[in-house]
DNA sequence: ACTGCGATTATCT
DNA sequence: GATAATCGCAGTG
């Protein structure tokens, strides 16, 4: 499946298929290109975890409503970024939010680590949250809305060229007590056993993939 | 205009 | 496990 008929798919969808999947940041240090491992879904206007629940529309969750293929890119707490992947069709507010990604190469790790200010023996605390992850990529509000497919752009998604191979574990995504009964979907996704992941989850399920897909 | 709080993180005990 | 940091957003009036 390409990246171009994942960003069409559901959030619930697409969350585990942009699993190993790459994220490319043009900086003025040079490229910096990484492998998302991490990621949960935020979709529909029945998602109490969301913030578009209810069709919340407003200036902050505008680009939910979009067609996929773009960023949302908010600010957190007042001190932190979150970016997500925005999917589906137009006004339908689907989002999946990237929580943790992995440096492709050394250089890419070195130009992270720096943005981050971040020494070498704490890299495997460089990017293994939203909030980190953005500022280990110089991402923040000025990408809100970005198209992440188009060429020449400075935040984009590339389809990986090794495949996929690796479990993938879900469970319960993390830090939305207030979503009651949402709270508990194991809508969080993650690449099993991978030291970047943010959080340990008590009971993980294994993600099976629909048939159709196989 | 005013208020409460969050899809987080680092640092402390 | 607990807490501070820090501010835009969404709801209320």
């Amino acid at each position: 499946m390409t990246i171009q008929e994942i960003v069409q798919l559901s959030a619930l969808e697409a969350a585990p298929r942009l699993l190993g999947q790459i994220m490319s940041r043009i900086t003025p240090a040079g490229e910096i290109r990484c492998r998302i491992v991490e990621t949960e879904s935020y979709g529909g206007a029945e998602d109490k975890g969301s913030h578009a629940y209810g069709n919340r529309r407003t200036a902050r969750t505008e680009m939910m409503f979009r067609q996929g293929g773009i960023a949302y890119v908010y600010l957190i707490y007042g001190m932190y970024h979150c970016v997500n992947v925005v999917t589906g069709t137009e006004n339908d507010p689907q989002a999946v939010l990237i929580r943790a990604v992995e440096p492709l190469g050394r250089v890419d790790e070195q130009r992270m680590l720096a943005l981050r200010h971040v020494p070498p023996n704490r890299r495997r605390t460089l990017c293994n949250g939203p909030g980190k992850l953005c500022l280990a990529l110089d991402i923040d509000k000025s990408l809100n809305g970005v198209q992440l497919l188009a060429s020449g752009g400075t935040l984009r998604l590339e389809e990986a060229k090794e495949p996929l191979d690796f479990a993938i574990e879900c469970g319960p995504r993390i830090n939305i007590d207030y979503a009651e009964e949402y709270a508990a979907k194991p809508w969080r996704f993650y690449i099993k056993d991978h030291p970047y992941v943010s959080a340990k989850n008590s009971s993980p399920l294994a993600y099976v993939p629909p048939l159709d897909t196989l």
